[in-house]
DNA sequence: GATGAATGAGTATTCATTCAT
DNA sequence: GATGAATGAATACTCATTCAT
């Protein structure tokens, strides 16, 4: 393995910025909402840490429910976004996943909040979360396509890639969760989550590379 | 991969049966909060679907959070149990690994709403969760023992026992939310986690077995 | 003015002991109602204080209600016996004042609790309380009767004897007041409750009695 | 007893209005808790009482029971505010009791719920009414202040003041039992209030003053 | 009689949402 | 657009009372 990190793939995947407003309250909402879980979050809550009045929160947002919904949603657009021009690139299979997981684990070392909250609320039973259900839909879509892909080349041994993909993406977010809840310093998240990578890309090497 | 399957490990874990009432009120407790989320389910939901009066609720748990309480501590419980018996036992890691895992899946398999709700809402921040914190604290801890041990008496190659145990948590737990989400067939669901166990283990033997 | 306390006319008022069980729980019942309040007392507290099953209390009283309006009733009977007594006594108005009076502290002295209820409870508009409604009423009605029949015979100078009534119906219950709330220590408190009927018979005296 | 009523000191002791909406639930609260009693009041009744939604009175208020702090502190206010005013004033101790007991019962002719509540509420092991405890406590500092005033400037002969301020108190406190109990003409309750002061003014005057 | 588990009507309190300013 | 007071439906929890054992 190469001896630079498979995290310093960064790029401006956290381009923002739209409506000052709008997403200066789903930056706020995603703070309290990662802090406190859903069900404690309240409107006050969120509008207060935003610095705006309740009403605001109602001039940009249909309720709570929609303000969950679009924190998963812009989520999901930060990685479905990546993930399709990842598809465009000329990589092989494990080089997809390498970048593709590194990006995931990268949005989520610069900003946890949303990140804990796709974790935490990902797979209650919101009628408000709809097709974003399950924790990491779109990194499982994503996962499960370079599988097919890889396979179909002759690059990776042939298996259920649905299982495979629910591996990889388990495994992923069993790295988050582990670094979520017990790494505190900001720094040393960065260095645990890129070792925890390194270790699972080195397995999936080992274990679904087709014998050359 | 042996001809059978490493599901057929199955014991009686799911002894159950205590206090007539209370135990009947927690099952249905897990129920409704399995489907509706712990937020969404009420106290009369709960006493409804346990088919008492909510005072009946109260003279078993002193309140909501006591009820998800003690659902994390019967899961808990259960396989802290079967762990701490299994580390007696002469296994290689691998085995007991394979038997671990066996274990915690087929527990979800036989009933399934503890584990949704663990997973659910293990990872919030409820005050009442407490030391069973994490949706696989008690998985993790025993993978991780596991591991070093194995590390230790040299038949697991070393790695970060901590990071290898996040992963192969996060990987079962991953396979568990793919499969409760994904499959509805009760039947269909043991022959799938059946599968992604073995894939796991598979990837486990290549990756982290010592060259002999 | 003699040296011997006016509450040295102490008897046996506190002749109890009726069916033993319904009395237990009276008792029981009136020590939890004075340090709580009838409001935030529960069937429960009492039945734990009393030693029995909470469905004991019920085969003694009706309700709750019935156990504050027997606790009236205990209480007003023995001072309207020892009243009643006091009238075919061949006594001046201010003599029978001086007895009634001290009988009334001495009584509280000698068992604080039913006091406290009738002090604080007996102003509610309890439906249950009837008759006995107004904290003092027995007394006042003695007090009234005695300086009606002492002004009728020129014993007293003439005045309303409903509103003065009132007025030394008060002061007595003041007294109680300041000393139950006050004086922690029971001995002392025997001390300042005779302090105080002494000091108002004094002012009772010059006030009140007809010039010879 | 000369011509004029003692009640004629009347003065704008009820000036009240601040904030309109919180004033407004703190009347009817005190209609209601009047009527009722504390216990059996509830925030349904209260805030049907002022005309606004249950949701409203918490804007307000924290809770059942800091409504009823507020009504204590309150009326302990105006209480208190005149008081101290009339410390300043250059009166002998006899007319400083007039006064403060004048102006006690006039405000309770005014608006008798709050001083009914006091006389209810006061004696209670409410953990919120705190220092106000005990149902005429302004009022007996007031009175025991005055008395030691008095006592010390060789105007009054010398007593406990502490016992004689709870006589006072207390008998003050009876007047407006009896009347509040069974004066229902508030015309009527009014002169019955002025004859029961007069009347206590008279016994303190021939009891209380020094010989000179 | 004694017991105490079961009951469910009753209540305090919260909080998403609205709307007049 | 921004505000935040008003709203009232929803919900956790209490506790007097009953009744089968």
């Amino acid at each position: 393995m190469s001896a630079h990190s498979v995290l310093g793939v960064k790029q401006a995947v956290t381009a923002t910025g739209e409506g000052d407003k709008k997403e200066l309250i789903r930056r706020a909402a995603a703070r309290v909402i990662a802090s406190q879980g859903f069900g404690r979050s309240t409107i006050d809550m969120i509008a207060t840490e935003a610095g705006v009045a309740v009403g605001t929160v109602y001039n940009y947002f249909h309720g709570k429910d929609d303000l969950l919904r679009h924190i998963f949603a812009v989520e999901h657009g930060k990685r479905a976004a990546f993930f399709s021009e990842l598809e465009k690139r000329d990589l092989t299979a494990m080089e997809r996943l390498a970048q593709g997981l590194g990006m995931h684990l990268c949005a989520v070392a610069e900003d946890d909040s949303a990140a804990r909250i796709v974790l935490q609320e990902g797979l209650l039973p919101h009628p408000c979360v709809g097709e974003a259900r399950g924790r990491g839909r779109v990194l499982a879509v994503f996962v499960r396509s370079v599988l097919a892909a890889g396979a179909a080349a002759g690059e990776l041994r042939p298996a259920n890639p649905d299982t495979v993909a629910a591996l990889i993406t388990g495994a992923v977010q069993g790295l988050l969760e582990a670094y979520l809840l017990g790494v505190p310093d900001p720094g040393g998240r960065r260095v645990a989550l890129d070792d925890g990578l390194s270790e699972l890309l080195a397995l999936l090497r080992i274990g679904l590379e087709a014998a050359k």
